[in-house]
RNA sequence: GGGACUGUGGGGUAGCUUGGUCCAUCCUUCGGGGUUCGGGACUCCGAGACGCCAGUUCAAAUCUGGCCAGUCCCA
């Protein structure tokens, strides 16, 4: 198991003499290249990490294999090792779901992995949905199975059998509960770790409301819910309505919550979903209202996977590896001594030292004693993402003191005294930095088309000008080589002109901004 | 579902066209020793691979067939 030694020292390097990201790349990327190449002469004989812009996948998958957080020569295509780094990410990530869906008062709940095929089939809109994608348990040891059984593929037909039983009286409502499990889906595209696996980490609520009116509301606060956790994340989104053609299987409608990823690309990082009685009714979800009357309640859905972890990377990360915003990373600090001869172990207890002091503060800490050389453990760390790394060599023995260094490079000397306090802010002044430029990217991110022949080949995501009708969806979608994602749901961030004609009929009535990109 | 391509130590690769020079190259990684340590150290010693099965042949990483796995393109 060589690996895993490496993983315990945490020995990786990558070249330092990678340009800065650019955010607008100019040409698509050429045909890929092997993960890794040859460094430039005269820079010392270390592979480097591919360009972020032009081979975006390669680089992806090289930063979350380098960074420890995920290895990928599990045996089964599609099922993601979480390895000690990247579970150490994931709980981070649960930890802020939950805060934010508990302080609306949603409840855990866990239901089974296992749904049979009676259940499953009952909304015929979701079934025809999910139908080409779900595993199925045929067999119990040698026995075939009567009733045939599904890996939950995400979980309404798990739970709205119970739900009808749990839901009598107005009384009962509204019933907000969620849960973190696996879920599985049999993907037919390349799996990539995080944001395209077969078997999910998954967060769903799930919802029964006395009215319409009171899902809507349901669907307001799980939008703020998820601007509080994507500000966790410092992740700019857009919460977009999506096209009839491309809501989810039986819902009403869908709100799909998006990120902008360079070259035109977007990713989808969680849905809002308002059933109506579209599920209520099949399953018999129904209760008596305070006149007596017999009604079907109203579903709404909210669900993240862990692909959002996948987009933390793959949004913040640039040409020296992943970012993790404080509130995600396994380490908020890294401290690493300096030896040296003449100085004896005077940095090395004041490390020890410093590590003590956080680590009883309450920070995520790890003291790096490896054998590594300093310059080998500021690369590989940088790599990994730690926020904030703190030096401790003679200098600082010596003045009693340490040298701090964010992930965006900012450098400043911070004295004991007051540390814990001092190290705090510089926290929050590194998260308040990534979102600022997480902002800046962000608005760069997107322009306005005005003719569909603008959207071939296009660097940006495109917000163009649409009547609404499927007929010019599909043909902005054709023209840009991927999917009209659909019609914000708030004003949009940055300045547009004035609104003009359907891009794909010319026809300026119900003309409203839609979004049109290509999904990772 | 249709087509194209690819499988060499833990990771990345060279070799394959034209079989023998290969008990397989280089980088990295892993284990041990020594000198080091303020941005990827050096050095010495050691470990580790031809996807699977069959065939052709005096001889197969290399050629042929089947299988498996993966990647890309099209439906």
């Amino acid at each position: 198991m060589q690996t895993t030694r490496r993983m315990a020292r945490g020995l990786c390097a990558f070249d330092r003499l990678i340009p800065r990201l650019e955010l607008d790349p100019g040409p698509r990327a050429p045909a890929r290249e092997a993960i890794t190449r040859r460094p430039p002469r005269g820079a010392a004989p270390m592979p480097e990490l591919p360009d972020k812009t032009t081979q975006f996948i390669d680089w992806y998958l090289a930063v979350v294999e380098a960074a420890e957080l995920t290895d990928k020569r599990y045996p089964v295509k599609g099922l993601n090792v979480w390895t000690p780094y990247g579970m150490a990410a994931r709980r981070n990530f649960d930890r802020v779901l939950v805060r934010e869906i508990e302080a609306t008062g949603s409840r855990a709940v866990e239901f089974p992995t296992l749904i049979p095929e009676t259940e499953f089939a009952k909304e015929k809109e979701h079934i025809k949905g999910f139908d080409a994608q779900v595993y199925w348990v045929t067999k119990g040891g040698a026995t075939d199975l009567d009733t045939k059984l599904v890996l939950r593929p995400t979980s309404e037909t798990a739970m709205y059998p119970i739900f009808a039983l749990w839901v009598r009286s107005h009384r009962d409502l509204p019933l907000n509960v969620y849960q973190i499990v696996n879920v599985f889906r049999y993907e037919t595209k390349t799996t990539r770790p995080f944001l395209r696996d077969r078997e999910i980490h998954f967060f769903e609520e799930h919802t029964c409301q006395a009215n319409e009116a009171h899902a809507t509301e349901r669907v307001l606060s799980n939008r703020a819910a998820f601007a509080k956790m994507a500000r966790a994340f410092a992740l700019p989104y857009l919460a977009i309505r999506r096209p009839e053609w491309d809501k989810f299987p039986g819902a009403y409608y869908s709100i799909g919550l998006d990120v902008p990823m360079g070259e035109a690309r977007t990713l989808q990082i969680g849905t809002v979903h308002h059933y109506r009685e579209n599920f209520s009714r099949p399953y018999g979800i129904q209760f008596e209202d305070a006149d007596g009357s017999q009604r079907f309640v109203h579903q709404t859905t909210f669900g993240i996977s862990a692909r959002l972890l996948g987009a933390v990377v793959a949004f913040h990360g640039d040409p020296r590896g992943a970012v993790f915003p404080t509130e995600l990373a396994p380490y908020e600090v890294v401290v690493i001594p300096i030896p040296s001869t003449e100085s004896g172990d005077a940095p090395d207890r004041l490390a020890g030292e410093v590590a003590d002091r956080l680590t009883r503060h309450g920070r995520r800490v790890r003291l790096d004693r490896g054998e590594e050389r300093p310059g080998a453990k500021y690369y590989h760390w940088e790599l990994a993402g730690a926020p904030l790394r703190l030096e401790v060599g003679r200098r600082e023995a010596e003045q009693r003191a340490v040298h701090a260094v964010d992930r965006l490079g900012r450098k400043e000397t911070l004295p004991l005294d007051g540390l814990e306090h001092r190290v705090d802010e510089r926290l929050a002044e590194f998260d308040r930095a990534l979102a600022e430029r997480a902002r800046v990217t962000f608005a760069d991110a997107f322009s306005v088309a005005v003719r569909l022949e603008d959207l071939a080949g296009s660097t940006k995501v495109r917000v163009v000008s649409w009547c609404g009708r499927e007929e010019c969806g599909h043909r902005i979608e054709q023209a840009i080589d991927g999917s009209l994602l659909g019609t914000p749901e708030d004003p949009l961030p940055f300045a547009t002109p004035e609104i003009g004609p359907c891009i794909g009929c010319g026809t300026i009535e119900g003309a409203r901004w839609a979004i049109a990109a290509r999904p990772l």
